[in-house]
RNA sequence: UGGGGUGUAGCCAAGCGGUAAGGCAACUGGCUGUUAACCAGUUUAUGCGGAGGUUCGAAUCCUUCCACCCCAGCCA
């Protein structure tokens, strides 16, 4: 048996009329006595094996009662074209041999509930859907790779343990660090990239970042993945025209790519199919005055919340920009807006479908004594930013950057009702466990 | 941290003051083309998230604790 040809059942076109080895888990199986039906699964495809009784020793036959959901097991047959089968390929069983007997496996091919599902995720992981899911991630990651590499980014690895810079406002967690006194584990790597930026130029960072808030809400997760990519020389505009070929670009790659897998997930393309340059792009003076047209509270000065983000992403049937926030409302290294004082040079892309904000984004304040008296105002640790405020004393070019929420983005290309089931082990409020 | 909700067998779920439906899974048997196969049968809760209480009687009403879900704030 180990000496045939080892084949991926995905590939198993290629193999029509050979006989092939295929390793893997029974994902389920179906009899009507004298022939028997076996689902085969090994993480790229299903593949249906079939025997009769005559056509395998009594031995091989018998197998099929013994085999339990989710067995790992190597079966040995001719590959076949057949239209009955699912996915048009069929294997001709000639051997079998069980691996392991998995016993009452939990997950059953009926419905669940979250919460059950959630506390059997390391299992949940191997269902159809979820492998779609997480693979269609998977070629996000790769196309935002792809995209920096081709543009000649570089890839700047940021530190996840960092003293305490970053934002304000957001709940850190924090860990003891031998002699030196606490650690927090990184919020965001956009201040490194910055330092990153006067050496290189054009860089970006891909990595987890961690959020302490006690957000329970179906865009949030404590632990998640983002992308900053951080341009010198770039104004605010260049920053939104980037941001903009970046989402169009990962789209067109998923819809190349993942055609079976959104398929799998029954996502309706019709609007992924709309994301095409330009963007719409409105002002937040601009937001504020459509949202109050409809019937929103929101007032200027005032952040777009969850409920008004629903509104305006349900006003455009493509990723739009909004840009230009007060300033009193947004992080201290914004660099505020040339003729009006009150705002800064920023901007939120929020996805269609409802799902909201995927990235936020600012041209960075290059001004040292404007920064310094930023970082007062919000009664940051000045020290702490010394070596951030040394990028203004040595060279300062105008820059901008943006931050790409990786979860959020595969929620919404998934058309998924949460982020939770974006990332394959999501940590929550919650949820630590598996 | 506020507001709302849920917890009944391995899973899903009915019952809403009178003594625990049903389905799936599992198990047994039947079927040579099944598609979350089908058909027939068998088994599974002195107990309904935990602890108190009210009552002749509690899954059901009350108190309290726990776990989880949804919404809001914060943000990616």
């Amino acid at each position: 048996m180990s000496n045939l040809t080892h084949c991926k059942i995905g590939e198993i076109g290629k193999f029509a009329g050979q006989e092939v080895l295929i390793r893997g888990w029974l994902y389920n199986k179906r009899s009507s006595g004298k022939i028997h039906f076996l689902l085969v699964r090994d993480g790229s495809e299903i593949l249906q094996a079939v025997m009769t009784k005559d056509s395998v020793p009594e031995k091989t036959f018998k197998a099929f009662d013994l085999l339990t959901q989710e067995s790992s097991l190597m079966v040995s047959g001719k590959v076949r074209e057949d239209k009955r089968a699912p996915g048009g390929y069929e294997l001709e069983i000639n051997e079998i041999e069980i691996i392991q007997f998995a016993k009452d496996y939990p997950i059953t091919p009926k419905e669940h509930g979250v919460a059950f599902l959630m506390e059997n995720r390391h299992l949940w992981l191997r269902s159809s859907r979820q492998i779609a899911i997480l693979s269609i991630r998977n070629e996000i990651i790769f196309s935002i790779r792809k995209f920096f590499y081709d543009k000649k980014f570089v890839l700047i690895d940021t530190p996840i343990l960092t003293s305490a810079i970053g934002e304000t406002g957001t709940t850190l967690f924090e860990t003891q660090y031998f002699d030196l006194g606490k650690a927090y584990l990184a919020q965001t790597g956009q201040l490194y990239v910055e330092a990153a930026c006067m050496a290189f130029g054009n860089v970006y960072c891909f990595g987890p970042t961690f959020r302490a808030e006690k957000s329970k809400t179906r865009r949030h997760l404590t632990e998640f993945w983002m992308v900053e990519a951080e341009e010198a020389f770039y104004d605010n505009n260049d920053n939104m025209n980037l941001q903009e070929e970046l989402i169009e670009y990962i789209v067109s790659w998923v819809l190349e790519k993942c055609q079976k897998e959104l398929e799998v997930i029954e996502r309706d393309t019709t609007f992924l199919k709309k994301v095409k340059r330009p963007f719409p792009r409105i002002s937040y003076e601009e937001a504020v005055k459509l949202l109050q047209s409809k019937g929103a509270k929101i007032k200027f000065g005032e952040d777009v919340g969850g409920d008004e983000e629903t509104i305006l992403a349900n006003s455009y049937d493509k990723p739009f920009c909004v840009y230009n926030y007060p300033k009193k409302i947004k992080a201290f290294y914004m660099k505020p807006h040339p003729e009006r004082e009150d705002l800064v040079l920023n901007n939120d892309m929020l996805a269609p479908e409802g799902y909201g904000e995927i990235i936020g984004g600012s041209q960075r304040n290059d001004d040292y004594d404007s920064l310094v008296a930023r970082i007062k105002e919000e009664k940051l640790p000045l020290e702490a930013y010394e070596w951030y405020l040394d990028l203004r004393k040595y060279g300062s070019v105008p820059h901008s950057g943006f931050g790409l929420g990786l979860e959020r983005t595969v929620t919404w290309i998934c058309g998924l009702p949460h982020v939770r089931e974006s990332i394959p082990f999501p940590r929550m409020l919650y949820r630590l466990y598996p």
